[in-house]
DNA sequence: TGAAATGTTGGGGCG
DNA sequence: ACGCCCCAACATTTC
């Protein structure tokens, strides 16, 4: 006799293990794990989709070693969904929950036509530690400051990470198109070549990354996470981005590293948390995506056009500040940037260049392999000023005094930009054969003699738009 | 998860 | 011994 299968639809989990969604499938018999290329994965920036597609081919032989075939179809996910039922039988689907705007309302009218037709449709939460309406202040609202989300929620029990379920596969898996011949970011061109060199892909990876910070690097984490040179930091971003490793795994690991003696772990954990606070905000106040969180900031002249000659220089790391024109290259060669770097170009932005955030948001969602929707929106709006918990206006990052504090030596300045050095390392020289030829920069052509806004002189008008729109 | 300007303090050089 | 100045070091205020 051959029973229906489950249908496991794959979103932002590429993961075997501690995945709900999985395990619930797993548990009513065979099971049909589903990824959907729909609006929500070819609507994602270059870099984004770039690296969903190599996770997805990873994920897809993690499957295939468990004898189980990953199916992969592209169109609406509703419209795939009901033809997979209609050419399996399938009675039920399940699903690890997602938490931006979009994804709530498609999975909710999902959720919706799927019952209609007699098919059963559960959620999971495999995404976050907490659900966003989970943490309550005492007043029964949601947290719009970090610390005290921190305080309420360091000491509750999470639920320990699940075991990998057997899995049984489908006797005869319906078509769908085959994960190598996926071409999702053909826009990516040389980009693709140089991010391939600098990313490690897929969970195996991730639990590598996890159990080499925990043993060498958590004890320092505290002191030495926030200096550019040092490679201090878990780099696990990317990872959490699409679920190649659980959030769970990692408060538990944590901890436990915590009550080892690793005095960093802690902090570790609360970066974690961090991401669960954007979540957090997101779910409460979407629009933080997308508007500013305070409205009063809707009247500052910030300026919104993201071709002007300035912001060209900018996302070209042609700035002629050093440490921003490093970051900004890093960005563009790693699909990553180191978190102080993100908080130093996100002020000369919007500060020093009088650029909106929204600019930067749409670059980074751009280029970003470990881009998220939540850690984005409350980044810049944190940076700009204009969100909640945010850093307050006048608090204008100087990029030389940090270079000085947190690039003492240069090595980060010399490491990306290529003009700064004879030789140049091939990292910097990475970033020319990554740029897009029409930008037409090569590493010969000098180095800007001045940024295109003083210091001293954006700080000012900086202050002075913000006590114009206080006044 | 600032920076810069301004204010305060205290030690040392010196008349 | 004393006042005065200088200035670093730190603290406070302002943006």
């Amino acid at each position: 006799m051959t029973t229906a299968p489950t249908i496991y639809w794959i979103r932002r989990d590429f993961r075997l293990e501690d995945n709900p969604a999985l395990v619930a499938a797993a548990a009513e018999g065979a099971v049909l794990p589903v990824v959907i290329l729909d609006a929500a994965v070819t609507g994602m920036g270059a870099a984004p989709r770039w690296r969903y597609e190599e996770g997805l081919k990873v994920l897809a032989q993690s499957y295939r070693a468990h004898g189980v075939d990953l199916v992969i179809r592209a169109g609406d996910a509703l419209e795939v969904l009901r033809a997979l039922v209609a050419e399996t039988g399938a009675r039920s689907v399940h699903w690890n929950r997602l938490y931006d705007p979009k994804a709530r309302a498609r999975d909710a009218a999902i959720k919706t036509a799927l019952r209609d037709q007699g098919i059963a449709a559960q959620s999971h939460n495999g995404h976050l530690l907490f659900e966003p309406w989970e943490v309550e202040t005492g007043q029964g609202g949601f947290y719009r400051v970090y610390t005290p989300y921190w305080r309420a929620v360091m000491g509750r029990d999470v639920a320990r990470p699940l075991p990998l379920p057997p899995l049984r596969a489908v006797s005869t898996p319906p078509k769908g198109i085959s994960a190598a011949a996926l071409n999702l970011a053909p826009d990516l061109r040389h980009g693709a070549r140089v991010l391939s060199r600098y990313t490690k892909v897929g969970a195996a990876a991730a639990q590598a990354k996890l159990h080499d910070f925990l043993a060498h690097k958590a004890g320092d984490y505290k002191d030495k996470r926030d200096f550019l040179d040092l490679d201090a930091c878990s780099n696990l971003s990317e990872h959490l981005s699409l679920g190649e490793i659980s959030p769970r795994q990692i408060w538990a690991m944590g901890w436990e590293a915590h009550r080892q003696g690793a005095a960093g772990a802690e902090h570790f954990v609360k970066e974690l948390v961090w991401r669960e606070f954007a979540y957090h905000l997101l779910y409460h106040t979407p629009h933080i995506a997308t508007e500013n969180w305070r409205p009063e900031w809707d009247s500052f002249p910030w300026a919104t056009d993201p071709d002007a000659p300035q912001v060209r220089a900018w996302k070209q790391g042609r700035t002629g500040v050093e440490v921003i024109d490093a970051a900004m290259r890093e960005l563009y060669v790693t699909g990553r940037m180191h978190n102080r770097a993100r908080m130093l170009v996100g002020s000369y932005l919007t500060k020093h260049m009088l650029c909106h955030w929204k600019i930067g948001l749409d670059w980074f969602a751009d280029c970003l392999i470990d881009w998220d929707p939540a850690a984005n929106a409350m980044g810049w709006q944190w940076v700009a000023g204009s969100g909640p918990d945010a850093a307050p206006y006048f608090r204008v990052f100087n990029p030389e005094t940090q270079g000085e504090k947190f690039d003492q030596h240069g090595r980060y300045r010399r490491k990306w930009v290529a003009e700064l050095s004879r030789p140049a390392p091939q990292t910097a020289l990475d970033f020319f054969e990554a740029a897009p030829r029409t930008w037409g920069l090569r590493p010969d052509m000098g180095y800007p003699n001045r940024p295109i806004v003083d210091l001293a002189e954006g700080r000012a008008r900086a202050l002075a738009a913000y006590g114009e729109r206080n006044s």
